[in-house]
DNA sequence: GTCAAAATCAGGAAATTTTCACGCCTTTCA
DNA sequence: TGAAAGGCGTGAAAATTTCCTGATTTTGAC
């Protein structure tokens, strides 16, 4: 396929990682790093000012997560090309950045060459998975294997990422502009959904499953 | 966790302990005791020979010490896995077999669920100590003002404890024999000395430090 | 041995959180 | 198009947390 270059937006919230994709990206002369934002609202602002023929997004934002910005991004433009990056390579994450709308997924564990490859695909309306990934992804699948938080809502599922790092009922309602009994009634569902009685618990499956580092 | 059986080496200066263990392990299928020893020579030997999964070594060996072994087995295979065993509860010895490199520590009155983790859990790579000794190591370094669960009095670290396994106010009370206000009141206070507002951040903060396991 | 500091335990009152039971709206999808 | 599921919110009761206060008991230092 001709073309020029691919204009990429590249969402991480650690400077490092950005400088480490930049520099890694500007060997190739087709790849072009247009914008940079190191949390979802920008990243939802940058996209609509320059409409970059990728995104890179970090999965683990603090505040919005990478796949609400996803989502975000999505709901205004549906075909937007993002490529999620994390790096952990639990299942969940994969999951809930391809059901909102990411067509690729790699991690820090994937070599330059195949996130190259992921790169030019998915700008070229491909889908583009870490082979490891897709291997473990369709394993799981052949199974009907879901984790436990896998069974949450997005909304559910951004709730106990809020708590597992701390924030009280009234701090998660004000990131979310939830009122607080919703948040309270949330809480109430992930700990009967999860099987659980505890924050301590909620804590813990979160970090057995890398939502969150301990 | 995926994996065949562990490969245990099993060294132990007296013959009825070494058969004792064999006894608790051989209940559990994916553990197997694949050699022995009763000194630290040919602890040395043979864990060169069949580079087990996890050493299983006590402390107080006849000749060359326990921690003395540790340290020559790690200094060949750095990703020795070793977990020291002690009849004696002094904090030197779990001083000396950590610094030497061991990755646990458990005594003879550990019961034998507690065992069972710390051999999983260690030939998994984790860390895991008795919680009683967990308990007074961090409680001396809070001489030396190290760690933030050191600053806890024996009490306070014990409900911390109970707490992050994902038990409630009132079991923790019925469990200590303690009015439910008073563990209340040490939650607080636990808080506070730990400064955090949150039971996940304090369920974080005791896996950082090898409480619990997540 | 004495004295001060820290630890242990608990009660009261107010503030917060949690739970449970409902209801309503919107999206999804068979 | 109608049922199911998610999203959001209220109200009221139950449980927990917080902040204060105070009584013993240990512990540590001089």
């Amino acid at each position: 396929m001709l073309q020029s270059k691919v204009r990429v937006l590249l969402v991480d919230d650690h400077a490092v990682v950005r400088e480490g994709y930049k520099v890694l990206l500007q060997g190739y002369d087709d790849i072009k790093v247009i914008a940079e934002a190191d949390n979802g609202e920008t990243a939802c602002v940058l996209y609509r000012q320059h409409k970059p023929d990728l995104v890179i997004m970090d999965i683990s934002l603090p505040g919005i997560s990478g796949t609400e910005t996803i989502r975000r991004i999505i709901s205004r433009d549906e075909n937007a090309k993002i490529m999620a990056f994390s790096f952990h390579e639990d299942m969940i994450f994969v999951e809930q950045a391809l059901q909102a709308g990411a067509m690729g997924y790699i991690t820090k564990s994937s070599d330059p060459d195949i996130m190259i490859k992921a790169v030019t695909t998915i700008a070229n309306g491909g889908i583009f998975l870490d082979p490891n990934i897709a291997q473990r992804l369709a394993y799981q699948k052949s199974k009907g294997a879901t984790t436990a938080l896998g069974s949450l809502s997005p909304r559910e599922f951004e709730i106990v990422r809020l708590q597992v790092e701390g924030l009280g009922i009234h701090d998660i309602a004000g990131r979310l502009s939830l009122n607080y009994k919703t948040v309270a009634n949330y809480n109430t569902q992930i700990k009967r959904k999860l099987k659980v009685s505890s924050v301590a618990e909620i804590t813990r499956l979160a970090i057995r499953h890398g939502l969150i580092q301990a």
